[in-house]
DNA sequence: TCGAACCCTCACATTGATGTGAAGGTCTAC
DNA sequence: GTAGACCTTCACATCAATGTGAGGGTTCGA
């Protein structure tokens, strides 16, 4: 498919579809005219990318994590090296912190919430 | 305390103290001389809103949510107007797709860390 | 009283994720 | 063959979170 459908099917923009690519993070084959040609699963990874984006990580760790969670469980082991490996379980460690974070404080502001219903339960 | 202090114990520059404070997410009152003088508490919030920043929420959105997450549970509802809940309650649940999709994903990390080291113990 | 180590404000620089638009090539339908 | 809807690259703009430094005041100990 083209970079519009990709862009619509997703709901991406175009330009943060071509950054990505320019980032490793997709990628594009490319028709006789130059046009960008993206398969089915890029569906799949650009959402995912849009995901983990908007869970606070950079480019930079998304694609460093990318290769390890391909669907097909084709695991690439060439390319463990020690320091790969450590910067995977760094990087491991941090999401269980940012996701306690985010659920620590998303169950106050669910407290929160219950309080103020309970004080005036006109508010829904 | 003064910004060095509460900058030493927090793991944050004295610059970005200014900032939250410009932001409006943590409060100082002034000594004689002007110099920025802070609580104990503001450690804690600090570091909450360090957290916060860290698992990608933004300043605007920290600092409309930070008011319910006062530890002394000291609720506030004069200001709960109603478009105030549907924003606590869209981050709420803005913050639960972020960390299912960061524990989702530091999941299968684990398990690609499991497969390389069964694959060559030697890597730990 | 002087220097070191604080503090202040102001302002410009940078980085990453984006938006926007210009200048131009391609494809399709009429 | 021309218009419209695609696509290309390139470049400049923006926004939030930061860094950095200038220019200047305050505090404190030797």
């Amino acid at each position: 498919m083209r970079i519009g459908e990709l862009a619509e099917r997703t709901g991406t923009s175009r330009r943060l579809l071509r950054y990505y690519e320019e980032q490793g993070l997709i990628i594009a084959s490319r028709g006789p005219n130059g046009y960008r040609d993206y398969d089915e699963p890029t569906v799949d990874r650009v959402i995912q990318v849009r995901g983990l984006l908007d869970a606070g990580l950079p480019t930079r760790i998304i694609k460093q994590i990318l290769p390890c969670l391909d669907k097909p469980r084709t695991i690439y082991f060439p390319d463990a090296t020690p320091e790969m490996i450590a910067t995977l379980e760094a990087e491991r460690d941090r999401m269980t912190r940012r996701a306690e974070c985010l659920l620590r404080n998303r169950d106050a502001i669910g407290e929160y919430l219950a309080a103020v219903r309970e004080y005036d339960p006109a508010v829904r």
